[in-house]
DNA sequence: GCTGCCGGGTT
DNA sequence: AACCCGGCAGC
């Protein structure tokens, strides 16, 4: 049911891969004559569809991107392309919206870091892509069935925007595609077949289904990967790696990252980028948790002492019963607790002495003096009763 | 003596 | 809690 459903949901909903083929070049028929024949043997015939389709697109895209690259805008390539992308959830990994999150950010990034250690390559658009757009979508598409490594190829191509130097870069890097679909677990030298799955289902799905690996690179891709743990949801449900062999292995949507990580091969590019969205995502997180405690502990810290002045709040709370003793006419309050606190931080030492002897005697005059007896229903509660004077406070 | 207010009592 | 008052102490 996967895989029809799978082709189904390409089909359906990226037309715009359909319409590019269209538009294609000759060369692009040849290819969906032969996905078609497939089709009609197996099943799964939406898959080679996608896979044409995305190598279409991917066709269209590397023209477009050369295009727009050198109008000089390569986020913007995509846009051109894009279109068909847009208007269906199923971009393809090459056109990467980039756009949709930080695409040109983690291109940038992944591409790197996936270029490897041994070569830093500037070029890895589609990787760099593809990682994204797969944290994007997730697992969730069908199963597909084996691919075309020699579509791969040209998927890859497609992936670059620039142009052969991605290639370059993977061929000499030995950068293996690693199918994460369901059914399919396939390892091939180009990201064709992943392409092709993920076009079925969706961009972001295609790259998270395959996985890039490199030979060259792998620690470091793995410990990207490992991080990235692309999404958690898709982290959360491979627990159980099916196989984590490179090669083939039907591993759930989910596992693709995982196999990045238990793969020593990791996609070096792909996972990286990949890994590198979600281990930025990760990292920010932590970073914002870790920032919070920092934060928190710093405030803590610097607060600590205008805490410590709170902890006088604590201590006026104290003070301010004691004003409270006074009884406290709701007149003086706003008024008398500034006093409150300032006393009682000052005179809760004294107080005690003052305990002994007696309270010093207020200098200021009072309501009783103020108003005299004559008056005594101006006076403050405090003073009628003969309390402590709560409206003319020391 | 006047004043401020604590301590205690009454309601 | 509100109110009142005796009484002490500082001025």
């Amino acid at each position: 049911p996967d895989p029809s459903f799978d082709s189904m949901a390409c089909s359906e909903e990226c037309p715009h891969l359909e319409l590019k083929r269209l538009g294609r070049d000759p060369d692009t028929r040849s290819v969906s004559l032969l996905e078609q024949k497939r089709k009609v043997v197996s099943s799964s015939i939406d898959v080679p569809h996608a896979r044409r389709s995305e190598e279409e697109v991917d066709m269209d895209k590397v023209t477009a991107a050369m295009v727009l690259t050198s109008l000089s805008t390569s986020p913007l390539v995509r846009s051109p392309p894009g279109p068909k992308s847009d208007s269906s959830p199923c971009h393809n990994l090459q056109v990467p919206s980039s756009g949709q999150s930080s695409g040109g950010y983690w291109s940038w990034s992944a591409p790197s870091d996936q270029s490897n250690p041994s070569t830093p390559s500037p070029p890895l658009s589609a990787d760099s892509f593809k990682p994204f757009r797969v944290p994007s979508l997730g697992p969730g598409q069908g199963p597909n069935g084996p691919e075309d490594p020699s579509l791969e190829d040209q998927d890859g191509s497609s992936l670059l925007f620039d142009e052969p130097i991605p290639r370059k870069r993977k061929n000499s890097m030995k950068v293996m595609f690693k199918c994460l679909w369901k059914n399919c677990g396939k390892v091939l030298s180009t990201s064709a077949v992943p392409n092709r799955h993920l076009s079925t289902p969706g961009d972001a799905t295609k790259d998270f289904y395959y996985t890039e690996i490199k030979l060259n690179t792998d620690s470091v891709a793995d410990g990207l990967s490992s991080l990235s743990p692309v999404s958690p949801s898709v982290l959360s449900p491979p627990a159980p790696p099916p196989s984590p062999l490179p090669n083939v292995g039907h591993s759930d949507p989910h596992r693709p990252p995982q196999f990045d990580t238990k793969e020593s091969h990791v996609g070096g590019t792909t996972p990286l980028s990949r890994s590198a969205p979600s281990a930025l995502y990760l990292i920010h997180t932590d970073h914002a948790y870790q920032v919070s405690p920092h934060t928190q502990i710093r405030s803590v810290v610097g607060f600590t002492p205008t805490n410590s002045s709170s902890f006088s709040i604590s201590w006026q709370s104290p003070p301010v019963t004691f004003t409270g003793n006074s009884m406290s006419p709701s007149k003086s309050q706003g008024f008398g607790e500034q006093r409150s606190q300032t006393i009682a931080v000052l005179s809760s030492p004294p107080r005690a002495t003052t305990a002994l002897s007696r309270k010093v005697r207020g200098e200021g005059k009072k309501c009783r003096k103020v108003y005299g007896m004559e008056n005594r229903d101006m006076w403050c509660t405090a003073c009628r009763w003969k309390k402590a004077c709560q409206r003319f406070t020391d």
